[in-house]
DNA sequence: GCAGCAATGAAAACCATTGTCGTTATCATG
DNA sequence: CATGATAACGACAATGGTTTTCATTGCTGC
């Protein structure tokens, strides 16, 4: 069920311990192009059957964080987490539809930009109205799946 | 003791009444440059002898920043709240040493940033070594106070 | 002065995340 | 193949920031 030869070797380069659960939290993520919470991660390995507990998804998420598997998006109201695609760059995050985009040219002279959270052009041509200071309204998890931009 | 003049009006343009609570955690927030937690807030109002409770501040600082008083920046492990500057614009945040920049020129063709997280030049040029994928390994609140860059 | 209503404060509830601890799986050796 | 060390697991409890509840207080307009 778990395809091991996919996601081993990978585990194996990052140095951390191969794993069955593990490799199901690899597989799940692998399924979302959009972040995922531990918590939705953790659904889905039940549904598959996996006896897999909540406890361990998070201990998963966050070694294969700390080996750069994993991106973890804990600047969120909820921690939100994806694939790597390649090392060294930022995120664009959209708020609204919760897009994530990877650049890797500078930004900001002066600034070594991580994380950028704000609103897509997609989002920003639908949305309408009112402009504030605040931008902290909100924004919860899983939005319709988007397609990645660039 | 309380700056009424000062932040009395600011509230009644703002259209949310006057209490003494929320000048008094107007007060705190003017007070420091960098962005400050609830309950340093709170902390603060009572080494003045405020009886002041923590739900209070924290609706104080819900209402200011629905009002476009005061920018929250909840995205962090522990949300923290800062004094608005002007309207319309985007933040910096350096992850390592706290400091807010705020900015007005656009950053990314198509997409509009609100919140830019990463790591400033006097920190960077600071930090020596290991650069990884993963980008969020913690940073507190509460550093010495750097001034505003720009 | 008084009704109406928003604001307040204390305590409890919430909820994502992390610690604890006994058990189990993995890996390297003998 | 057996074994011992070590890392990972899973269930549960605890943590901590934030929000809700609810009774009380205090403006605001009449």
């Amino acid at each position: 069920m778990v395809d091991m030869a996919r996601w081993g070797p990978m585990l194996e380069t990052a140095g951390i311990r191969v794993t069955s659960q593990r490799l199901l939290v690899l597989e799940v993520l692998a399924a979302h192009r959009l972040p995922v919470s531990a918590r939705r991660v953790h659904a889905e390995l039940q549904d598959r059957g996996a006896t897999t507990g909540l406890t361990t998804v998070y201990r998963a998420l966050a070694s294969m964080t700390e080996a750069g598997l994993v991106h973890a998006f804990t600047h969120m109201g909820e921690g939100v987490y994806r694939l790597c695609g390649s090392a060294s760059h930022h995120h664009l995050v959209c708020r609204v539809c919760g897009m994530v985009a990877e650049r890797q040219e500078d930004i900001v002279d002066g600034f070594r930009a991580e994380e950028v959270y704000g609103v897509c052009a997609t989002c920003e041509s639908a949305e309408s109205g009112s402009r504030r200071c605040s931008t902290t309204t909100g924004a919860t998890a899983d939005p319709p799946e988007v397609t990645e931009s660039r």
